[in-house]
Parts: C-alpha cells; sequence; structure tokens
DNA sequence: ATATACTTTATTGTATACAATATTGCTGCA
DNA sequence: TGCAGCAATATTGTATACAATAAAGTATAT
C-alpha cells in the first residue's frame, strides 16, 4: 500500500470502483468461473482493505456473478446447465417486450448511442479481442433496456446479462461463430423506425439464435477439487 | 454488548439474522419508508458490530428495500408512484406464467403448503394483525414460484413482492378491502387441478385486482428533509 | 504405504479504531 | 429576527486487529 498517499486520489466510490473492476475481468473472461477470489489477495491488487473487498464480493454474490460459501471465501460463479437455460429462458421473456418499449420511445440521441455501441463492437471483433465483444453486445442490451425506461426490469434485464457472460464462457458452442452484430444492426433500425412489433419479433429470434449457439447438454469441467463434492455437510 | 459472552449463541450467520429482522420489521409496516437506519442504532438493537449492520443494509439496498445515500446513511426505501407503477407492471409480466408453471409442477404436499399459508393469512386477519398478514400474502406468491421451481424468476419475484409491501404501506386505498384471501383459494384449486390456463388467468386478475386498489396519483407525504430535494449534487 | 489424529498455517468472520464527511448548534453581525 | 460563518458533535467510510473456522501438513500407528 502507497504509505505516503501520493497517488491516492480516491475521488468517489472506492468499493464500486472494485466491484466495476472485477466484474468487467469476468465479463471479459479474464477471470474463469469458479476462480478462487482470496479477500487478502484482491485487496493488494487494487490497494484497498479487505473491508472494501469483503463488500465488492457481496454486492457480485447478490447479482450471482461471485458465490460466497461461508467460510470458504468467494468465487467467480459457475452456472449449471440448469441456471444457464433459466436465464435464457428469462430474458425471453423480458427482453423482447422492453425492445417493443424501447422502440416506442427512442430518441435519436439514444440511436446514436446505440448505433456507437455496435460500432465498437465491430472493432473489438476485428482486433480479435473477444472479450471486450462480448462484453460490448451486452452493454448494448442493457442500453435497450435503459432507453425503454423501465428500471425496475432493466435492473433483472442487467443481472441476467451478467450472468449470460458467464453461461456463454461455460456452453458457447466452437462451431457457430460470434456474428451477432447483424442482428444488432437490425434490431437498432427497428428501433430508429419506431417499429414496435419488428423490434420485439427481433429481439426474440435474436435471443433464440444466441440461445441456439449454446451446448447445456454436458456439465463444464470443473475446477474445484472434489473434496467440495463429496462432503455433504448442510451448511 | 454482554462481555461474559453468556447469552450469545450465534450458531449461524448473524448478518443474515438482521437481515431477515430488518426485512420483517418492513415487511409488517413496522419501520414506514424513509426511516434513517443508522448503524450504531441498529446495532445496539441486535448486539452486533456496525460490520454486520452494514453488510445488512447492503443486503436489504440490494433488493431495494433500503436506499443509502453515500455518507448519508441507509432509510427504509420509499418507491416514488413510478417505482410502484413498475412494480405490479414487473409482477404482470412474471407471475402469471410463474403461476402457470407451478399448477404444471405441484405436489399434493405443495398444495398443502400453500393451503397452509392461506389458514394462516386468515387467522392473522381475524386476530386483526394486517401487517403479519400482507407478509402472509407476499410469502404465498413467493411460494408459488418456488414450485415453478425457476429459480432465477422466483428471485426477480422475491425482490418484487418485498418492494410490493412498500408500495401498498404508501399507496394503498383505504376503501377498498384486504379480500385477498379468495383470490388466493381459487388460484390453489386452479394449481391443484393442473389447470395451466386457469392458474395463469386467475394470477393475472389477481394482480389486476390489487392494481386497482392502489392509488399512484399523489406522492405520499415525505419525511425526507427538503434539501434533500433541493440541492443539486451530481453524487 | 495408508489412514488417522494432531499441529500448524492460511483464510474468513467479527469487532474495534481511526479518518472523512455531514449535521447541528453557536456566535456575531446586519 | 434572520442569516453567514465557524466550532462542536454525530455518523458514515475505511483500515486494522482479533477470533473462529477451514485447509494443509506432519507424525505416528496399524
Amino acid at each position: 500500500m502507497s504509505l505516503l498517499h501520493i497517488s491516492t486520489p480516491k475521488p468517489k466510490d472506492v468499493t464500486q470502483k472494485v466491484v466495476d473492476a472485477l466484474a468487467l475481468a469476468i465479463h471479459e473472461h479474464r477471470l474463469a468461473p469458479a476462480t478462487k477470489l482470496g479477500e487478502d489477495e484482491i485487496g493488494e491488487i487494487y490497494n484497498v482493505s479487505r473491508t472494501v473487498v469483503r463488500a465488492a464480493l457481496q454486492s457480485l454474490a447478490h447479482i450471482q456473478l461471485v458465490e460466497i460459501q461461508r467460510n470458504k471465501g468467494a468465487f467467480v460463479a459457475s452456472p449449471t446447465p440448469r441456471e444457464a437455460r433459466e436465464v435464457f429462458e428469462a430474458r425471453a421473456l423480458l427482453e423482447p417486450r422492453t425492445a417493443r418499449s424501447a422502440a416506442s420511445r427512442a430518441t435519436p440521441s439514444d440511436i446514436e448511442i446505440l448505433k456507437d455501441h455496435i460500432a465498437k463492437e465491430h472493432a473489438a471483433l476485428d482486433a480479435g479481442d473477444n472479450g471486450r465483444a462480448l462484453n460490448l453486445s451486452g452493454r448494448f442490451h442493457i442500453e435497450i433496456a435503459r432507453i425503454a425506461d423501465q428500471d425496475t426490469i432493466g435492473r433483472f434485464i442487467e443481472t441476467l446479462i451478467a450472468r449470460s457472460s458467464l453461461v456463454i464462457a461455460l456452453y458457447w458452442r466452437r462451431e457457430s461463430a460470434l456474428c451477432e452484430s447483424h442482428a444488432h444492426h437490425a434490431l437498432v433500425q427497428a428501433i430508429a423506425d419506431g417499429d414496435e412489433q419488428n423490434a420485439e419479433e427481433l429481439m426474440q429470434s435474436h435471443l433464440v439464435d444466441l440461445n441456439s449457439a449454446l451446448d447445456f447438454r454436458d456439465r463444464p469441467a470443473q475446477t474445484l477439487n472434489l473434496r467440495e463434492l463429496l462432503q455433504a455437510t448442510d451448511q
């Protein structure tokens, strides 16, 4: 820790910064599912005390990006096939309607923002930075929820997209290409046109496409030690 | 704090106990919206340190039962009319489908549990304990989500019902009677019969009824000081 | 050599101490 | 009286210290 406090500006919310940093690392697949997140370890990385690390981990646990096991610690979440399926079922339930609502409300500046997202997504893909592209793709969906101006449902969608990142990390089929940007482009067009029906349908089929690029059949290889699976504690 | 550790069993998760205690108090309307929740104050009540109180308050903030303002503290949430509307819109989107799913999966023991809930609800109403009746009513809905066996959506519904408690505290119209138990009874019957269509429709109309017993037009009286509303800080 | 009991180490859970910020009350002045 | 500025107080934000638990290692006995 910097003893002289020379390079610690600390202008705002420290905890949130740690949350954002960890979330980004998970979204960009730099932290794999089931990775142990030790409190001291993270604290040293970001030069903060365990107090704020713990708060950050609890935040991430709430949106199920990490799982906290009492007296064991925090791990990057590792959704089961069933959980993975549920995440996309929930998205299929919420997002089409949200897209419809966005189509009815979007302003020109909203459209600009969406197009900007797509452009960045393209750039990341061209640069071969798949992690960043995936993250941007998720933020595209979140942006639509914001435009729809439904805060409550928007929050749900945010957590679903966060978890989607983990699901994709675990269950993505190599064979299928990551060609979402075309779907995103069509969606933006429908929203720009105010075509509610089309926006809803495009979002729905987009999610179906995403789903079909996943293979939930077999559980992914676990990095967890066997002891975890064998001992039958009730905690 | 008990210096001799005589009466501190502390067998499990202390934080969760504080969370549950506060949540129950809010659900039963013993803690009114906008009430300040000081950390020391709560810590003394439950004989725990501020560390666990803070963790508990953060948990409750996640599900939006309390609102935390940086450097100001935690307050029981006070949903705006808009937020209140959104909560019920989201419920209308999620719960009917969940009821349908519950109807397709419910076991006899599930039905027992639901009937038990209704009985307790009746008892609480007869005893004039409206707070407890309201809480039980909410847990009835949560139980249906559990039966539907959709964990992800179930969590969303849980948070929505928690917030509904606040919405009802703020926007309930005196005129309309709290006569939900009849609707709940019919719903259980449909679920017991495995009548998916009916369960979905009953849930939908039940939520419509609930909604029509609320009046979102005027904002409730705020205990908050005006300074809060007048100063335009970006934090 | 394996298994088991015990010891040691590492990590998390909780409490407390200190720092930063906001709130309150006072004082003086117009 | 009313208000501006400062002092005092209270409350939250963060760091650290101590306690409890789990993990790892070691020695011994079978």
